[in-house]
Order: structure tokens, then sequence, then C-alpha cells
DNA sequence: AAGTCATATGACTTGCAGGTCACATTATAG
DNA sequence: CTATAATGTGACCTGCAAGTCATATGACTT
């Protein structure tokens, strides 16, 4: 966390260092953020930076406590409309608040989703060609699954790619981190309790993918 | 991609070299593997490996096209069970075979996985803790819905959340990189098309999770 | 005015990254 | 055996990162 020195600081120019270093973690990620340009950027010299924090990840830590700050404060008037919302409609309803947040603070977001979410995202142009090959390949089963009746005709079909890209991904995730624990990942992988989790998975996607019906041509 | 004086190369060479790289990019990412490294571990000089390779992307590249070619010969002689499976059967067969691959060449898996679905994940240390922090409230929630019989009691509620946990961060990590593209991200965000692709999503995962009946108290 | 303490500075150190190149080694051809 | 081409080598270059420190500034005390 930050020194005492730095929280003495006036609040604009706390303001320009944060913001200095907003932009290059949104920029960069944390592991190619470089202090001499937040320093740069900030207009304070290399010694003050490190008279006010430890390192990198020390900023980017305040910043998440900054983040979470500015929530609280963005959202404390604001409350879910009608009284008492079922627990999934609680739920929609964070998720867009969420949105609203992140839209109006779009840098900050980015930064920190960057950061938590992964810099792979940001390779675009390296690996989308590799990730193309998958979406095809998912979209091929998804209009194969609508000529059989499987699924909805009136689904939307770049939103069920988007499912199944996005569980395929949580999937491997799942079994990578899990599995590296593990002395002997195949077996592990092949035990019953681990298929059944990865069943159940499934089961979550293939219901809420079969079961469209009328939500799905109008909007909420 | 690597050059005709790597193709060249005694296939034992070229594996060793393969290895160290995946080796490389499994522990540290792409952006912060290092050639140096990979060069010592491989047991070959640093001009060799600038004439096998225009640079590590370049590496990093070619693992993509040998773990195409491995999967492709590690599934030639597999079947899906059954003639005629449907497609969410057939999916559900999919993601378990890649699984299987997975866990037999768990390296490589970790090494691409980690640099196409983002580093973030390896920080552990550091964000864990503010994660976590989201996974208790999801918890909640989902305990609460049980409570209020909106979901199945018998779900398994570590994977509810994980499930809360996936879809907060596709949506994030959707709403940033087509928001960014934007003029008017908060526009964008609040235009009824967004919003309605928003809902769908979460109806998706809505139903998933309410539909859990007799499949989620046994194995498949 | 003199002294003291917090704050600010940027040149400097160290370390490692990516990448090059003149030269050494080995294979191939005539 | 010699000439030519292909392959291999590692010292060396530049660049930029993180982090340090002797020194300067200036505010506040007595």
């Amino acid at each position: 966390m930050p020194k005492q020195t730095f929280l003495n600081l006036p609040q604009e120019k706390r303001q320009t260092i944060i913001s200095a270093a907003v932009e290059e973690f949104a920029q960069f990620g944390l592991e190619n953020a470089s202090t001499n340009r937040i320093v740069e950027n900030s207009g304070i010299s290399k010694g003050s930076f490190y008279q006010y924090f430890e390192d990198k990840q020390d900023v980017f830590r305040y910043l998440l406590t900054v983040l979470e700050q500015e929530k609280m404060n963005h959202f404390k008037d604001k409350h879910p409309p009608g009284g008492n919302l079922d627990t999934f409609n609680y739920f929609r309803w964070m998720v867009k608040a969420g949105m609203e947040f992140n839209s109006a603070y779009p840098r900050m977001a980015q930064a920190v989703s960057r950061v938590l979410l992964g810099e792979g995202l940001y390779y675009g142009k390296l690996l989308t060609e590799y990730h193309q090959k998958t979406i095809q390949v998912f979209e091929m089963m998804i209009k194969q699954a609508i000529e059989r009746g499987e699924v909805d005709p009136s689904i939307d079909v770049e939103l069920a790619v988007m499912v199944m890209d996005t569980w395929t991904n949580a999937i491997s995730t799942y079994i990578l981190n899990e599995g590296m624990k593990q002395k002997d990942i195949m077996k592990w992988v092949r035990s019953a309790k681990t298929q059944e989790k990865i069943d159940k998975l499934l089961y979550v996607m293939e219901y809420g993918l079969r079961k469209t019906e009328s939500q799905f041509s109008g909007s909420m």
C-alpha cells in the first residue's frame, strides 16, 4: 500500500499520478507497465515514485482499492428498481449496474480487467486467426443443432457461439488450474468427481441454450 | 513461421528446442518469455535461434501448429461412442476429449492456454484476495436463491458460483472489447441492442441454473 | 537566522532483454 | 584436396527496465 508521503499529497497531484498509472496499465498491463513512463507522464521524479510506492504492484493494489471506493460512491444512491427482486433479477441488475460503471470509467475498468482477466485478449492480431477456427466449428455445430430442432431456431447464433466459447475456455482454465495441483492429472481428470463436475457445467450450458422460447424473441 | 533451416534439423534436436520453448511459455507466458533462457535450456546458441525463427512470437505461432498437429494425431482414431449423438452430446464428447488431450500434454496445454486465455490467472497471490470478495458475494446470492426456492437445492454451490463468475467476466470482457471500439461507450452500453444481448446471455445462465432436476443429482 | 525535518530530484547502477555479426565449423560438390 | 555453401557460435551492441542515493529545496520550529 502507498506510503504516508503519498497520502499527504494534495488531492490534485495524487489524481495526476493515479491517472497516469491507470493509463499505463490500460495500455500495457501489469507486467509490461513501466514505472519510468508512469513517472514521466505524471510529471514526478523517479525518486518520488519510490517515496510514494513500493513498486508498480503496489500502485496496482492501490488502484483496486480506489476502484472499490469509486464503485461504492457511484452506487450508494442507486438501488434496484421495485422493492424485492428475485435473485436472478437482482443479479441482472448488478451486472448492468457494473456495466454502467465500467462505461463511466472505461480506462480504469480496462486497466483492472486487463490485469485480472488476462492480457491474452489484447494480442488480437496474432491469435484471432487461431481463435477464429474454433469459433467456426461452434458456429457449424449450433447451426446443425437448429436444423435438427434441438435448439430454438430464433436463437442468436453469434450469442450461442459466444456461450460455447466461454464455456470451453472456462473449463480448460479450470482443468489446468486445478489439474496442475494434482500429482496425477490424467487420473484426476478421469475421476468420477471431476467428470461429474464437467457434466454439470455442460448441463447448465445446455439447458440455458435449449430453453430459449419467448424470452429470446423479445427484449427482457 | 520457422525458417527452412529449422525444418531441416534432425527430429530430436527440433523436439529439444520446442520442449524448451513450451516450458518457457508455460512458466512465463509470451511477453515474459526470454529467448535467452530458451536458448540456454535447449542447448543451442543465440545465433542459431535467430537462424531458425524470426523471434519468440514466431516460435509461439509454430507451437500452435504443432499443437493442432498433435491433436489431430491424438484424435484421428478416436470417435464419439454410439453412431449419431445429438449436438450437445457431441459437444460434451468434444470437451472431454479435449480434456483428455490436455492432461496428456499438460505443459503444452498450459503454455498455449496461458497465452490465449490470459496471464492474469497466474498472479494468484496478488489478486485472489480481490477475487475472493466477488466469489463470496456470489455464494451468498446463490444460497439465498436456494432458500427462496428459486434454484434446485441439490445444486452444487461451488459450481453455481463458478458459473456466475465466468459469466460476469465474459460480460465485462465483451463490454470492454466491443465498447472500446465505439465512439460513445455509454451510449452503446445503454442501447437496446446491447442491453438485449446482455439479457439473453444472462437468461442462458439463469435457465441453466434453474433447470437442474434429476440431471444434477446423478452423474450423467 | 540557524537548524531540522519532510519532500523532491535525476544521474547512476545493475540486470537482462532482443538482436547482430565476424568468425569457426561442418557438409557438399567438383 | 580444394572451393563453396550451409550451419553454428557467442561476444557484443543497444535499449530499457527497476531501483538507489547523494544532494537540493523549501517549509516549519525555536
